[in-house]
DNA sequence: TCCTATACTTACCTTTTTGTAAGTATGAAA
DNA sequence: TTTCATACTTACAAAAAGGTAAGTATAGGA
């Protein structure tokens, strides 16, 4: 495989520079939440549990820095941004959803049960 | 997304349980290679530019930890010690396919070169 | 005057990942 | 007796990633 050098970084691999736009514990989570709309910065930290103001801000500015999304500022108060895909975010989808089926699969194969959250009596399986 | 503990571990999504098996800047070089064939310890070392032999066996530990590949040690001085992939092993390279293939996409889109060594005469471009 | 909402920033710290350099065991061959 | 090949292991260090907790600006509303 070849080896390259880009923004200052040295990559060893496609897999490397791949990684490099989608890789993390946050990113993929986020690309996939813009997939369906627009979204803005506080419905994205509604909708991915866990993830801080801090990580949530750093991983919007990496893929902005990447041309993985777009970042529009309205200038009222309180600040209102929203995110989208770029084409090139676009792009990321199907790998996104390839890797996500994979670890579907994984998780079937191992036999891990998780609660789903398909109905609200979850204390009471049928 | 559902979360899920798994081997003393939460886990927040399937996108990570999937990195968690083919992840990290080495795991998916070595299990591309093992595609073709089983392969030494040695042969995986020179083939993958750059990994350190530490680097080296412990992915291959965590890899065969995971179910993703076999360990056969042969009884022999020196050590002869080949590694293959497992059916889970095999069900990740479409994963790794399109991560690869995307990788290439975003460096041709980049206008990325890096020397090809397709030819000896690299310094003498045709 | 104080509180609220939104989208952040900052300082500090912990954990995880990766790298460097050196050493180990063994039997066969020189 | 020394060297060689192979597949490691170990101690230590550096870098990268992630997390915690607190603070900031602003205008409108109570």
């Amino acid at each position: 495989m070849p080896e390259f050098f880009h923004d200052r970084k040295l990559y060893y691999t496609p897999i490397e520079f791949a990684l490099s736009h989608i890789g993390g514990t946050w990113k993929m989570p986020i690309l996939w939440r813009l997939q369906e709309s627009v979204q803005r910065f506080n419905e994205l930290k509604k909708d991915i549990p866990h993830i801080t103001d801090k990580m949530l801000t750093s991983q919007l500015r990496e893929l902005e820095a990447k041309g993985m999304i777009n970042r529009k500022v309205y200038a009222v108060v309180p600040p209102k941004v929203e995110y989208s895909l770029t084409d090139k975010g676009m792009q990321a989808i199907p790998v996104i959803e390839t890797i996500m089926k994979f670890g579907y699969e994984l998780i079937k194969e191992e036999g891990i049960e998780f609660p789903s959250k398909q109905h609200k009596n979850d204390d009471i399986p049928s």
